[in-house]
DNA sequence: CGGTACATTGAGAAATTTCAAAGTTGGTGG
DNA sequence: CCACCAACTTTGAAATTTCTCAATGTACCG
């Protein structure tokens, strides 16, 4: 009943047809103006002419996966997905989570093949852009450089936050600071309605992200609904107690 | 000699004298041409002119302190130093060991604040070089463009490591994986002599970067030496059965 | 309907922490 | 050279957290 992910998995339910057409573009996406898609094509569209690779992938798929060499710098375009890494006796260490219009690391402009997997959370349209393309736009344009400096910062923070939870943090505090992280990010996206907002990881992922079993992490998700802090499932989270969620996210 | 002293920690023994003149410059630095500090003044030497300023820490005290602004991009040129955050609770997260000729952090260019603090191990030199100069550098220079990114992606594969290990490994696997990753500095430096290598971390600190109490790091120390595998204290690992060492460390 | 992935619950086992006390070590000052 | 001191290491016993195994319940999709 192990989640089976890696190499040679056969998707035991058939992919859904994703939303939206495959074939939208970067000219017409949502994120373009806030991210990195939008500062490397810039204001002048004269610089289109970049061949952008557009995907898709269902949901539970891998979008890429651990020792391929990749054919470009991935971004996600539309829906969740995550970076892991597979162990041998089938548990998974989940080490970011990529929400729409992020790249999936930064680091990718110096490599082109890495120690991490990619998995589609939700139903995925996503895009490479070959490493080429941004090495020289990299080398042109030095905002567009410092742009990119900074996300490999903003990333390594977040690294460095991620082993502070996991070394140092109860289960209770990991799972509540995930949700505190989600939160956030929700908030500056526009996505929080009535206290409540997207969120389609499933337990088995929270757990791998938190380094935890799936059923302590249902136990800690069942203590905190119990304890009227926040309903986390169906694919959304209810905050009913934010004050409460994040004295537990760092309550020491 | 003069040291420095933490704003708010007394040393409760005095301050050893270092080894070494602390006046050392760059131009003698042993490690000048293995790693940035060569690359960045190159060959030629008309850009000596770069002020550098050289400090000397004794053991245990702190080198730079969470949220304070930073003179430059630091760089450990002599010792061993930690990366690390401090809990309320008391307990700390070393996020990574910096060695002799190591930047403390690539991301540095980017930032002048940081949210990790920075600690000596043993007795430490080590030096900031403007960020200015290095930004200028990094601009004008695009093998060293290449060079920084590069450090900066090796950077972030550690900490990737790092969060595996924390996650999904047991307090075994962790400190095998930690004396491993040693070992083989160790070794591509020359510092490994009849299977025993410099190795200054206390129990506590093994403890902290392993994401364990000091007495568990103890236990698991203890089993380590007693079933021939290795032997870590006064400042040197022992290496017995490097074969098995490797086996626990990535058993699953 | 029937199947499959996902979520929940209970009970016992294992890993790790906590608390507390005693043993070691190396540097310092007398 | 010795005695002291502070930091560090070791050990034991009990408490706590988290995992494992196993069974049952639930929602969604074709």
């Amino acid at each position: 009943m192990l989640l089976e992910v890696e190499p040679f998995s056969v998707p035991t339910r058939a992919p859904r047809a994703l939303p939206g057409s495959a074939q939208s573009s970067c000219e017409t996406c949502y994120f373009r103006k806030s991210n990195f898609c939008g500062a490397l094509f810039g204001g002048s569209d004269d610089r289109d002419a970049i061949k952008v690779k557009h995907r898709t992938t269902a949901a539970r798929q891998n979008i890429y996966r651990a020792g391929e060499p990749s054919e470009g710098v991935l971004i996600i375009c539309e829906g969740w997905a995550v970076r892991y890494v597979q162990l041998p006796n089938g548990r998974r260490q989940i080490l970011s989570v990529v929400l729409p219009g992020e790249l999936v690391s930064a680091t990718s402009i110096v490599e082109r093949q890495f120690a991490f997997s990619v998995q589609a959370v939700t139903d995925v349209r996503y895009c490479y852009i070959p490493f080429a393309e941004v090495r020289e736009e990299l080398q042109a344009n030095s905002t567009l450089l410092d742009f990119w400096l900074k996300l490999m910062a903003v990333e390594h923070r977040h690294a460095d936050k991620q082993l502070v939870d996991l070394g140092q943090r109860t289960a209770q505090e990991r799972i509540a600071a995930l949700l505190v992280a989600m939160l956030t990010q929700a908030e500056q996206r526009g996505e929080l309605q009535d206290d409540e907002f997207p969120f389609p990881m499933s337990q088995q992922q929270i757990a791998d992200f938190t380094g935890l079993t799936s059923v302590h992490a249902c136990r800690v998700l069942s203590s905190l609904r119990k304890n009227g802090i926040c309903d986390v499932g169906h694919g959304v989270v209810k905050i009913v107690d934010r004050a409460e969620l994040g004295r537990i996210e760092s309550q020491r």
